[in-house]
DNA sequence: AACAAATAAGTGTATAGACACTTAATGTAA
DNA sequence: TTACATTAAGTGTCTATACACTTATTTGTT
């Protein structure tokens, strides 16, 4: 559907312009859809990157600051969303042998199969969420890096 | 900058999986960029966009819920926007004299003038932010608008 | 060694998003 | 016309973002 439509405005001053608005329209209707598969599980999408993040150290422990650097909206708040995926039993909290001011982080068996169990179903909603052929997704991807500089 | 570097990754499972991950970082990216634009005036994104709507109707008045429908994330609280922006002065509300549960809303002259002197720097803004040709920006719309289909 | 600067983690608070719910008004149909 | 469903707006609550701040620890300099 065109943006126009979905936001019922006739016009953008330049296409600019409409792109901003585009990926603001489109990332918001993204996390909708993807939310439906993290919510039987009460995870939230933030959650559910922060252990993504976790699964990638395969079995390294990694500091609240290294998450941060890696997540997606940098302004988040790590340090938090441990917290939160530690009352799950999903995340432990070690303190840092070399400097302790420092925090490891480690998923727990339980993350994993959190992470396991959502495997196939993310895998076939990127698809359909993204209603476009490989040659274009790759053209997507090349100008979102490149837009940023 | 290359998506891999932003957040650390060093590769994805396929295209789709990383151009959702590429929507969601530069959306956040951009986020993060405009709200410098709008914190001296102590508006938020989504003030901003509730008053865009606003304007959009030359004059003419609106209810909640059509605000809600042109909203880019549309499980905002068009209600509660709504409200933060009277008690600053740049909405009035009025009883729909057709339907009374409905809440006609205008954009007062203060809500104008606040616009009127983001507009420049906004649109100045949007040009660095991304940074693309006139052609690339029309292929990204184009891939936008075909994704969510 | 002493002290200031830098860094890591966490806290406080305001705003917003997600989602279920309430209340009031309107529409519809027996 | 009464009764029930629908719609519009708003509320309550939890989670997350944005941003300033605190505390503890380490680093670097003199």
């Amino acid at each position: 559907m065109r943006l126009e439509d979905a936001i019922k405005q006739k016009e953008f001053t330049d296409s600019y312009n409409k792109a901003i608005v585009n990926l603001h329209y489109t990332q918001s209707y993204l996390v909708t859809k993807q939310s439906s598969l993290f919510k039987p599980l009460s995870l939230s999408p933030e959650q559910y990157n922060v252990l993504r993040i976790l699964r990638g150290q395969k079995g390294s422990p990694i500091t609240v600051s290294s998450i941060q650097d890696r997540m997606l909206n940098k302004m988040s708040n790590a340090s938090r969303l441990v917290e939160k995926l530690k009352q799950k039993g999903m995340v432990v909290r070690e303190e840092c042998p070399t400097d302790r001011r420092q925090v490891d982080i480690l998923i727990t068996e339980k993350g994993m199969d959190v992470l396991n169990q959502l495997q196939n179903q993310m895998h076939e909603l990127n698809r359909t969420l993204i209603q476009l052929n490989e040659e274009e997704v790759d053209q997507l991807n090349f100008l979102l890096d490149k837009l940023r500089g």
